[in-house]
DNA sequence: TGGTTTTACTGAACAGTGTTCACTATATTT
DNA sequence: AAATATAGTGAACACTGTTCAGTAAAACCA
């Protein structure tokens, strides 16, 4: 049975091959732009060897997807010591901006992309964000319940500050700030300013 | 010389020929969906015509761009006998929304899709967006004078409640609403909901 | 009217895309 | 050693946006 095993490896390296190849691709040129070609020349396949491990495209892309997810979730995750919830809650905003700004392929993929998520959608399988929303839920409650925030539906409030910092962050990514003539240093500090005034207004 | 003119009015009446077939392919099947070759076949001229009346694709689908500007511009037109600013800038708020909601394809063209928008950005030709900001932001500055919202900058106001919105609409056309257990009908009161929390934020 | 030029249009092609499938060559099993 | 299972591929299909040489008709000029 080892030969059998030593295969599923064989297997699963070349799955993480493709993997590795697409995302570099992916992360220096977006979604669109990176094709099934370019990632069989990178790592010296045909291209038909790639849908002997997926299944079409947007299966590859829906992996980089959740690994963006677990960027996300990783820097997320380290603000869980800051005790003060409103604090927390600041820093998880001022956290999303910085990775909408600064992975906007990523970004893209995770929020604004229609296609991988049609699938994603209908299999129930977006785990990686219902987890981020909830640990947003779970904080804005915490906020709720030592009256931090003016009282409101907890969920109604989540959506309101996701819906606001994404509408920033894609807003700026997809380069709608530009034409009301804001450079692109200036806009990094509209973002900031502007979910400083969010967080001030529902400040209790 | 009646004869140039005449050929000159044929010439735009093919122009707006090509773009009549491509609004309403365009909004039966959005922007993705709609190929040169499609248009071509539905007005019955080959794919190397239009381009006799159009330098690119993207050409075509900025003159729909603005149709999409001039249909929510008069929508916020229809405002302006709103004597109270503030009530003013809600009934804006909630037109933005419904807009979105109701042209998803339209609105993707606007603010979410990246191709067309290069160029405009460039030319610095985006005057319908800029109008409809600016619009806004006088709102925002009237509501600031009668002191019927907090204190603030006028702009990183407007940005904020543009944002906003924005993001509201785009998470929700882009179905991340839908993964969290959200079915449609609800969503669109929840837009309103949230719509709703912001105002009473920003409310003096 | 006849010949020339301008105009409007097109078929075919180019280079690219995602995807499929019959086929081959190698490795494993019997 | 022969039969079978596995891995990989070249070529093709049906698309995409775009270009360009070539054609036919209309307009212009003599």
């Amino acid at each position: 049975m080892a030969i059998k095993d030593r295969k599923e490896r064989d297997k699963l390296d070349r799955r993480k091959l493709i993997i590795e190849s697409a995302t570099k691709l992916f992360l220096e040129q977006g979604y669109e732009k990176t094709s099934i070609r370019n990632i069989a020349d990178d790592i010296e396949y045909s291209p038909a060897t790639i849908y002997l491990y997926f299944k079409e495209k947007d299966e590859i892309f829906y992996v980089i997807h959740e690994q963006g997810f677990e960027l996300l979730g990783q820097q997320f995750t380290l603000l869980s010591q800051i005790q003060n919830p409103f604090d927390r809650l600041f820093e998880m905003g001022k956290t999303y901006l910085k990775f909408g700004v600064e992975n906007p392929d990523y970004y893209d993929l995770m929020f604004i992309m229609r296609a991988p998520l049609a699938e994603i959608a209908c299999h129930a399988n977006w785990d990686a964000g219902d987890n981020a929303f909830q640990y947003l839920v779970r904080t804005i409650s915490e906020c709720l319940e030592q009256q931090m925030i003016k009282a409101g539906d907890p969920h109604t409030i989540s959506m309101s500050m996701w819906s606001f910092v994404h509408g920033l962050v894609s807003l700026r990514i997809r380069d709608r700030f530009k034409s009301l003539n804001i450079d692109d240093d200036l806009s990094e500090n509209l973002l900031l300013q502007s979910l400083d005034y969010f967080m001030q207004n529902i400040k209790v």
